[in-house]
DNA sequence: GCCGCAATTGACAACGTGAGACAATTCGAC
DNA sequence: GTCGAATTGTCTCACGTTGTCAATTGCGGC
């Protein structure tokens, strides 16, 4: 058992208050006395009871974090991170949690954190969705996803500003018969990078309203099934071949490539491919490296451990900006 | 802030000990005052508070995972499951950090769990490794790693039956003519799986000890790089080339799919490719679909909750086997 | 030596829970 | 009405920490 700070005043002679003001950095105590203490502490190894301070001081300086999902998708591993750093710099305990939303593990989750009384929650989606969270007592953040009835405050990354931050390197780099083809129409990303995509060749000159195609087979949620097989044959049999595949994803990338190594074309050569997400490790082992705009969920993560430690609005949504990786691809 | 027991009582209009009672599942107590009190605590939405628990009980109940650099390598979420899955089935509190080892990450987290008064710390790599963890006065579980001097128990993956595994398969399917494309010398798992690799083929007749190649060039730790496209022109050049190509890991199968392209030979037609990891959503996605031992993370992470759990012997060491999951390329 | 004031140190209580000791009450069976 | 068992209640303590407030020490100035 790890010595207590009563344990600590005894062997330093002096009293419980002394040592806990020690601990506490309270300016009026001596010096001499403090670093008599401090050695003892040192070498007994002493560690404050987090368990009395949360007694004592009524509030846990916890902060929970619901990830949910992640098996299925190691994207949200970024989110972690910020919301970690974040966390450490101001001092605060973060609980990280794996679960599956509706699966007993969320329920768990949620128990554990209600008994260690976590002062806010940090609901992380694995891909930009929206959720139904109901209000609680404790203030909820919603990360990669929002709720319906704009019932919690949300960070997001600004998928419209992505597809039209691409669309607008494309272009400038002299494609001109780019083709979109994009995720679901169930996922939210989805229709804010078509509007990206679409206005982004607007600006330049091109009406790609055409040029949208959705990929994706399955639903959220199934194992991902892509559509690119006919889609990619259709589109490369005529005369006017695009110039460029923009993928909704880079595991549809990587589908991409493959399909279209069937049909003949090199990537990097005959057609260029770009892609969202930066997925490590398949970005950099593609052949050649895949040129794709990275999520910011690092800054995401950042950004929702700031609003839970220092609240928010209810209905505040925070929009972050992505960043460009080339590669060989484009 | 939460209800406490005092209030669940005041408002039962009954005494705080017979609340008690009901949350400690304490028999002598009539059943229709229980289910009275659980309304009401289930109204109240309350959850003993886990501080004043530990403190009362003088036990955290809390167990430490610390997941060294998840960030370069998502096997690791695995592990977390199998061993968030064992702690909820048990009662413990598991506390998860991502850490990098010898990072101000890593201090972060041994100073929370020594706050929390951790009964046990469960220490996971990213892959099979050596490491060096000093001994302390609360016990270690080594994870997917072993201690040097054999200080802390040990839950690994066994690579020699693994490779043991799927070489058996590997001939009883008729193939004759296998390479391995090993891991680095520096990575443990990769003389181990020689060593199966090696025994296999003599136990169906063949002398492969020239038929192992290091095929990666980095050092751990480093951003891998891969050696193939040499080994592979040397390999494919002669006339006795290799009819199966058996990989140290599935993003090296990645790699070696786009190789073998380049060099005009067509996975699982001309040559057949296995490999070991079961990597989500690489092996899925890769075409035709990736042969291979999966590493059975998930059980070893239960494994390891049960050890850290109930107490272990220093020096014990457990070796789990994997499971191979057949798609096209084999 | 003593006063006054600042610097330093100490005594005590309280947070929510759970347990022990034991008293009080209710209920049913006789 | 009594006995005994079942149930409920009262009271007390302890866990480790820190805020409040009181006590003690040190020191300059007389």
């Amino acid at each position: 058992m790890l010595a207590t700070q009563r344990e600590v005043a005894r062997r330093a002679k002096t009293s419980l208050k002394t040592v806990s003001r020690v601990i506490n950095n309270d300016p009026l105590v001596n010096a001499e006395t403090r670093s008599r203490i401090e050695a003892i502490i040192a070498e007994l190894g002493y560690e404050p009871n987090q368990a009395a301070r949360m007694m004592r001081s009524q509030k846990s300086n916890i902060i929970g974090f619901l990830a949910d999902g992640v098996a299925t998708y190691p994207s949200s591993i970024e989110l972690v991170r910020g919301a970690q750093d974040v966390a450490w710099e101001r001092g605060k305990q973060m609980m990280l949690f794996n679960i599956e939303r509706g699966r007993p593990s969320s329920a768990m989750a949620d128990s554990q954190l209600a008994a260690f009384r976590a002062e806010a929650i940090i609901y992380a989606a694995t891909f930009h969705q929206q959720v139904d969270i109901e209000p609680t007592s404790v203030p909820h953040i919603l990360l990669n996803c929002f709720d319906r009835g704009g019932r919690h405050p949300a960070i997001l990354p600004d998928d419209y500003q992505l597809a039209l931050d691409i669309t607008r390197i494309i272009f400038e780099r002299g494609y001109r018969r780019p083709v979109f083809l994009n995720l679901n129409t169930d996922i939210v990303a989805s229709h804010l990078r078509g509007k990206g995509f679409i206005e982004g060749a607007a600006a330049a000159g091109l009406d790609a309203s055409g040029r949208v195609h959705i990929a994706v087979k399955s639903a959220a949620g199934a194992p991902t099934e892509f559509a690119t097989r006919r889609i990619l044959a259709d589109l490369f049999s005529g005369l006017d071949r695009p110039d460029l595949v923009l993928c909704g994803q880079d595991i549809m990338a990587m589908n991409v490539y493959f399909e279209l190594a069937r049909l003949g074309f090199k990537v990097g050569k005959d057609v260029a491919v770009a892609s969202f997400d930066n997925l490590d490790p398949i970005a950099g082992l593609l052949q050649p490296g895949l040129s794709t705009m990275e999520l910011p969920y690092y800054e995401m993560g950042r950004a929702a451990m700031n609003l839970a430690i220092d609240g928010a609005r209810h209905n505040q949504v925070l929009r972050l900006k992505g960043k460009f990786v080339e590669r060989n691809s484009l």
